[in-house]
RNA sequence: GGUCCCUUCGUCUAUCGGUUAGGACGCCAGGUUUUCAACCUGGAGAGAGGGGUUCGACUCCCCUAGGGACUGCCA
C-alpha cells in the first residue's frame, strides 16, 4: 500500500444540493492527494436513477470548481459502469462468495422482523441452497458473508475497529432487475479506478467492514480506510436547513470566499499545532489523515465570519469589486457604467469591517449613490447654520488640498477643527452625512478618498445648498 | 433491539504519561474614536462520571452516562 502512488476520490451522489460535509470530505481527499503527490478523482454515484439529475451533477461540478478542488481526471459516472459491476457479481457467484436469494418481499419482511427480535442479522434460507433447487422467480444476488471470524478495519482516523462477521448482513449486490447496489458499485469502481485511500464520512464506517468482505470475495485488496466524523450544526445535531446553510452554494450566496471556506473547513476536524490561518500551500504541506480529529465538529458561524473577514482584507480589490457588483445586481441596485471603478476604489476603505461580500456590498452603497444625495431627516438636523458655515469653510480647505490621500486628509481635517477652535466631533457627523447621505460609510478621510475629490466636493456643495 | 463510532474552555483545536492544560473564535472589561466595524491591552472560561494500570494520568484499560452513525432491492 505504501509504495503505490496515492489515489483518493470524492464520490457524491447527484441528488440535489452539494452538502458542506461532502465539500469537506472532498477537501480532505484533495489535500491528502496533493500532500502525497498523488491523484484526486471524482466519481458521480448516479446509480439511483430515480433521484439523480443532470442539474444535480452540475451542482457538484460547480461546487467543486468554486472551492478550487479540481479532479485530476475526467469524472467517472457510476451508472455507466453497471456492466462492470454485474460482471463482478457474477465472479463472486462463481467463487461462491455470493448467492442468489429468491426470498419474496413478504418473506424478507417476516425474516427482518424475526431477526430484529432475535437480535441478529437477516439471513436468507437460500444461502446454502443448491443451485438445482432454484425456483423460477426473481432473485437478488447477496454477499455470502462468513458466519465466523472477524473483519478488522484499520482506520486511519478511528483506529482499529473490530467487527464480528456474524453481525454483518448478507447485503444485496444485484437487485432483482440485475442492477448493482451501492456497496458493490463502490468496491468495483474504487478498485478499478485504482483508489488507494478511501476517505469518506464516518456514516460509512459500518460499510467498510461489509465492503472489505466484497473485496475479499473478489480476491482483491481493500484500500486504506479513513472515516471522517460528520459536521454538525451549532447545536450539535446533524447539520440541516434550520442551521442556516447546508449546501455549498448557500455559502457562496451568503458571501463567503472559497479560500476562507477552505481554511475554515480544513481546520474543522483537523489541527496543526496553534496554526489557525494558513495558505493552501501550508495546508497541503501539513495535512495528514492521521491528524484528523475523530470527534464530530460543529459549524461555528462566528469563526467562519472571522476567517472570511481576514481573506476579504487580503483579496484583490478588482476581484472583490466584481463579486460586490454581482451582489448589487442581485439586489436590483441601479448600477452605472463606472460602478466597477468606484467599487474598486471604495472597497479598500470599507473591507476591514466586512464579514461577507454581502456586508461589503452594504458598505459600498454610500459611494454608489448618485448626486444629489437624499439626506435623511437626522442628517438634515445636523446641518445647523453654524455647522453649515463650518462646512463651507472646510469645503474651501478641501478644495485646496495639495494631496488626496487618507493621511493627508486626516491631518487636514484635524488642522481645520483646530483652526475653528472645536473638536472633530463638531464637524464629523455633518461632514459624514453630507458625504454618505446617511448610509454607513468609512472614517471621514477614507470616505473622502473613496469618493474622490470631485465627487466629495460635489456632495458637500449639494448639502450646503440645502435650505441655504 | 443489535453492531459500530464519539466525549479537553460556549465553539474549533494543542497536548500524544510528568505543562501554572496552550492557541484561535466568541464573550466580558478597558483603550482608541466623527458612525458601524476594525484595531490594541487585560480578563473569565475545559479534561462527562466512576473504577483501575502507573512513582505519576487529559493521555493507557474497563464500566456508566450522554451524543451520533448504520441496521433499505438509497447512496
Amino acid at each position: 500500500m505504501s509504495d503505490r502512488p496515492v489515489v483518493t476520490r470524492i464520490a457524491p451522489s447527484p441528488t440535489g444540493a452539494m452538502h458542506i460535509g461532502t465539500a469537506r470530505t472532498a477537501l480532505f481527499n484533495w489535500l491528502y492527494a496533493r500532500h502525497t503527490g498523488g491523484k484526486f478523482l471524482l466519481r458521480i454515484e448516479d446509480t439511483d436513477r430515480e433521484r439523480s439529475t443532470q442539474a444535480a451533477v452540475q451542482v457538484i461540478f460547480d461546487g467543486l470548481a468554486w472551492l478550487g478542488l479540481e479532479a485530476d481526471e475526467t469524472p467517472v459516472f457510476q451508472a455507466a459502469r453497471a456492466d462492470r459491476h454485474k460482471l463482478a457479481a457474477d465472479e463472486m457467484l462463481a467463487r461462491g462468495s455470493a448467492y442468489r436469494d429468491y426470498m419474496t418481499p413478504d418473506e424478507l419482511e417476516v425474516e427482518r422482523a424475526l431477526a430484529r427480535a432475535e437480535g441478529r442479522v437477516v439471513r436468507s434460507p437460500w444461502r446454502d441452497a443448491s443451485p438445482n433447487d432454484a425456483p423460477d422467480r426473481p432473485f437478488v444476488v447477496r454477499l455470502k458473508c462468513p458466519l465466523e471470524g472477524e473483519t478488522l478495519i484499520d482506520d486511519q482516523v478511528k483506529g482499529l475497529v473490530r467487527f464480528q462477521n456474524r453481525d454483518l448482513d448478507d447485503l444485496i449486490l444485484l437487485r432483482t432487475d440485475g442492477t448493482p447496489t451501492y456497496n458493490l458499485a463502490v468496491v468495483v469502481d474504487d478498485h478499478e479506478m485504482g483508489v488507494t485511500h478511501v476517505i469518506r464520512g464516518d456514516d460509512h464506517l459500518n460499510n467498510a467492514a461489509r465492503q472489505t468482505l466484497i473485496y475479499q470475495g473478489l480476491g482483491w485488496t481493500p484500500p486504506v480506510w479513513a472515516h471522517l466524523p460528520l459536521i454538525h450544526g451549532p447545536d450539535g445535531t446533524k447539520l440541516s436547513k434550520r442551521h442556516g446553510a447546508q449546501a455549498v452554494s448557500e455559502f457562496s450566496d451568503m458571501g463567503y470566499l472559497p479560500e476562507a471556506m477552505r481554511n475554515y473547513l480544513t481546520k474543522l476536524g483537523w489541527g496543526h499545532g496553534d496554526d489557525e490561518i494558513f495558505s493552501d500551500r501550508q495546508a497541503i504541506d501539513w495535512f495528514d489523515i492521521k491528524d484528523v480529529v475523530s470527534a464530530p465538529a460543529r459549524l461555528d458561524w462566528a469563526k467562519l465570519n472571522h476567517l472570511n473577514n481576514h481573506y476579504l482584507r487580503l483579496a484583490d480589490p478588482a476581484r472583490l469589486a466584481k463579486l460586490v457588483a454581482d451582489v448589487h445586481k442581485s439586489r436590483d441596485w441601479p448600477l452605472h457604467d463606472d460602478h466597477i471603478a468606484v467599487l474598486e476604489r471604495v472597497i479598500p476603505h470599507v473591507r476591514d469591517g466586512a464579514k461577507t461580500t454581502l456586508e461589503l456590498a452594504d458598505a459600498t452603497v454610500f459611494a454608489l449613490k448618485r448626486r444629489p444625495l437624499e439626506l435623511p431627516e437626522k442628517a438634515r438636523d445636523l446641518l445647523s447654520e453654524e455647522t453649515r458655515g463650518r462646512l463651507g469653510r472646510l469645503r474651501e480647505v478641501l478644495a485646496a488640498a495639495p494631496a488626496w490621500d487618507v493621511s493627508a486628509l486626516e491631518a487636514l481635517n484635524r488642522q481645520f477643527a483646530e483652526s475653528e477652535g472645536v473638536g472633530l466631533g463638531k464637524i464629523g457627523p455633518a461632514l459624514r452625512a453630507a458625504l454618505s447621505g446617511g448610509s454607513p460609510a468609512p472614517d471621514l478621510a477614507g470616505a473622502l478618498v473613496a469618493l474622490g475629490k470631485d465627487e466629495s466636493l460635489g456632495r458637500l456643495d449639494d448639502a450646503l445648498s440645502l435650505g441655504g
